[in-house]
DNA sequence: CGCACTTTTGAACAGAATCAAGTTTTGTGG
DNA sequence: CCACAAAACTTGATTCTGTTCAAAAGTGCG
């Protein structure tokens, strides 16, 4: 597949292939987030695919555990789509916070900068995750938010579900249920970087990478990186030169099956073995 | 005092020195959580005191931003205290989740482990600061919670802070923001696992607790550290030599002088510079 | 006073970073 | 469609920061 376009999940194995997407062009710093006017006549289609009652993340996402009549009142949020080109920011550090964003279809990465050229990325993010929620706390967003590949959000203001959440029990509990599996996350990433080999955080990050990914309905076992390797490294605390000849050293111990993007866990068990706990 | 209940913030420099507490036994292995019967005739005192519209920490802590009226609502909450004397546990990893807590006097660290030997601190808490937070989304605890100095905490049943909070939004927004936060911080400090150097890292964390012993009415530039090297080391994804090392270099060029647990920050620039961001 | 724990410091070692070169892949424009 | 340029990736050699191993000194408490 020369260039999918689709706004496919990441497995690519779910979706059939489909025509070319045309590319625009994605300098880097061409990074303006913008939205798309879609054709006229395909609106209603549209809202119709993108409400959280018809949604395939359903359970994934904010709506999980929503009764059907809230479901429809949550309808109502998440209207608004945002389309984000590959290479281009949902929001940037500094911006101020309105939103949080559920990802619809594509893929993201949170990067923090540190002043000096080091980046830090503290996630990446797929379909059903949230983006935007360390914005709440300061008014402003604190890291950018880019697409990796041609991406859609859902826009979800953040007065507004604050307020719904008030009245349905339930989307206040999954609200949280996300916040606090985000911060458990975060607190295993901190562990991975503060104890691990640079084996370790490998095999963790494409065990957790090929657990989302089955969650998902892709197949875990094989998958394209939608990142290169200096965004894992940038990711994983380690240089991209490190992450290369890991994935080499996996490869030569029949872990895994390597061959640029795309990535076959050969060996679920060694990997399992070689992550810590 | 004898066995120093005063259950002292962090800074030691804010209650004049005391007549050494009484050790008690602190074996590793004694760190079952314990909840202090009260003296009989004490206990309307302490919930006076207790109340968080009579609390010194009101707007570092969930308090914060509610008006008169809602705060004795919350009053009604936060009734319940527990203490936990040093090196036992609040909570367990896998204990069940019910209540999150505010620290209300004390010092404590929160660790994982990774099934070997090598565990990480994801966080050390002070006075007005929130714990437990990440066993929300699973419904148990994924950490310890363990006292570094004897300490007391609010017990703060979620499901009812969570009830409290569709009814006070001033509350709710209290809470997120708190979230957040401590996602942004988690953030800031694997950015500083991911890039920084053993320096980088002993200065951020110094500077770190020095602004939150600032906020907290507390020199911020001469503090008793709680903490032993080995934790700063687990904190901060270095060892104990390291630690050490790192802080007589920064002594050494004069940006700190240190005494054991007794740190001074005589040149704050130099620290400032020293850490990135 | 003695014992356990914590901290400091030194020396040797190891894992990842850095520096460097070469290859493959991808994108662009003719 | 091809040629060229840029980006991404791999691999090797060397360097360096922090770890490991080891010993000794300081601190606190019974």
């Amino acid at each position: 597949m020369s260039h999918n376009s689709e706004l496919t999940g990441t497995g690519g194995d779910r979706r059939a292939p489909t025509t070319e997407r045309r590319r625009r062009n994605r300098r880097a710093s061409d990074n303006r987030a913008v939205t798309f006017k879609l054709p006229p006549g395909s609106r209603t289609l549209n809202q119709l695919k993108a409400a959280c009652s018809q949604c395939s993340l359903h359970e994934l996402c904010v709506a999980n555990g929503l009764e059907i009549g809230d479901l429809a009142r949550l309808d109502q949020l998440t209207q608004k789509r945002q389309r984000v080109l590959r290479h281009q920011s949902l929001y940037k550090a500094g911006m101020p916070f309105h939103a949080i964003y559920a990802v619809r279809a594509g893929f993201f990465k949170t990067e923090g900068t540190l002043g000096d050229g080091r980046e830090q990325i503290s996630g990446f993010q797929m379909a059903g995750e949230l983006l935007g929620l360390d914005g709440i706390g300061e008014g402003r967003h604190l890291c950018n938010a880019v697409a990796l590949e041609d991406s859609e959000v859902c826009v979800i203001p953040f007065a507004e579900i604050e307020a719904m959440a008030r009245a349905i029990p339930a989307l206040q509990q999954s609200l949280h249920r996300l916040m606090s599996r985000s911060t458990a996350h975060d607190h295993k990433l901190l562990s991975l970087l503060g104890n691990g080999t640079a084996e370790e955080r490998v095999a963790t990050f494409l065990l957790d990478l090929s657990h989302r990914l089955s969650q998902r309905g892709y197949a875990g076992s094989e998958f394209v990186l939608r990142m290169t390797r200096e965004e894992i490294g940038q990711h994983l605390g380690l240089t991209l030169e490190t992450v290369s000849r890991t994935l080499s050293r996996l490869q030569r111990q029949g872990a895994i099956r390597v061959q640029q993007r795309l990535v076959r866990l050969v060996d679920m068990d060694a990997l399992v073995r070689t992550a810590p706990g």
